[in-house]
DNA sequence: CCTTTCACATACCGTCGGTATGCGAGAGTA
DNA sequence: TACTCTCGCATACCGACGGTATGTGAAAGG
């Protein structure tokens, strides 16, 4: 095996196995130790391809990022006018986002370790450019009152983030620890049927009367 | 001065400087010797009060969703009718939020570091429940078409949170670390009169036609 | 074949959150 | 007042963590 080879597989086992602690267990509950151990490395060749447990967990982030980005893509493609693409990218999203793995590192942990301009910034390279643009092209054709895209933008990216959260604590509970007091009543998986109804709801309501 | 005043009086000061440390530096760059170095104490009165440091921050977190929903409580009532009180509440909301103290703790390191579950339940004892009760009124009287309150809350929670990060950066930037490549374009204060304007058109879109 | 490069491994350090124990002043009692 | 008990802390210490400095052996280049 070559050497450009080798330092490419280490590399991808690298953010291969970080990933699938942080997005289990959290960033702050996951040990450089016990990464390296995974990968079958030492520290040494985690610090030889990254700066630090930051610079992977970014390198992570990034990877699910466009993962979501694809999803959002693909289904958007499918669908023919504009506006039916909004909506089959936003639902897309939302679904993408519901994965308890994919929550953990690119909506709890991803804001709070990088600080939320860099993980804007991420975002709007991946998931929130395609919904900036699919916005743009709506207030252009008249399907939307003409408006400020990028606030209109953050308001849907945000809604569309704490949806996903939402969701995923009342499918599947997730990895958290315990409930606390919340509402007390029981959810079922109607709540993904309701909040893309709420979405669609909000969706529908941008547009021109 | 009596024991209870002066344990008060501590766990006061150990809240105080903990929320001044955790604000400005973020909950992973304060360590608990700092904290009780500027509290005048020593780490046995910090675990004699608290549990770990989780739970310190856990009690700062909640007093400033306590005083952020005050704003909110104060704004709506001053409203007349139920429709007024939504868009005084959720502006009051954005505002608060806006201030950076704030938003470290309650919107970027919040849900990381107690999980969203529990964040989700303080948010939902203090400010989201406001937003409930104003949005259930409001379907309750017509205003709004009837529908689930719960997904509608939290969507408008997330959009609302979002947009005051938006906002953040944009007026004062924070104590970040750099901006990233972000879309390059200088923003001004004009962003919060953008953004509320974007969250009311949200809103008014919201109203039975 | 010899040298250089480089992708790691090894050994080590300061600091962190957390804990076990000691202590001294207020609070109850006679 | 004196004696004791309680409890609000202070002190000393620990394992684990992120990070670094240095060593090493095999691939790459001449």
């Amino acid at each position: 095996m070559s050497r450009a080879e080798q330092r490419e597989r280490t590399r991808r086992t690298l953010v291969a196995e970080s990933r699938r602690l942080f997005a289990a267990k959290g960033y702050a509950a996951v040990g450089l130790a016990e990464i390296v151990r995974e990968s079958g490395v030492t520290k040494g060749a985690l610090y030889h391809h990254f700066e630090g447990k930051t610079a992977l967990f970014r390198a992570v982030l990034e990877e699910v990022q466009q993962e979501v980005a694809a999803r959002v893509v693909a289904a958007a493609e499918a669908a023919e006018d504009p506006w039916e693409r909004l909506k089959a990218g936003c639902a897309a999203f939302v679904e993408a986002s519901a994965d308890p793995e994919v929550q953990r590192v690119m909506l709890l942990d991803g804001p709070a370790v990088l600080g939320w301009n860099e993980w804007r910034a991420i975002d709007e390279a991946t998931s929130a450019a395609h919904l900036s643009e699919a916005l743009t092209a709506l207030v252009a054709d008249g399907t939307i009152p003409p408006q400020p895209v990028a606030p209109l933008t953050r308001l849907l990216s945000g809604a569309m983030n704490e949806a996903a959260l939402w969701l995923a604590q009342s499918t599947g509970q997730a990895t958290e620890q315990f409930t606390g007091q919340s509402s007390g009543q029981s959810r079922g998986p109607s709540d993904l049927a309701d909040t893309l109804a709420a979405l669609s709801r909000l969706l529908e309501a941008l547009k021109t009367t």
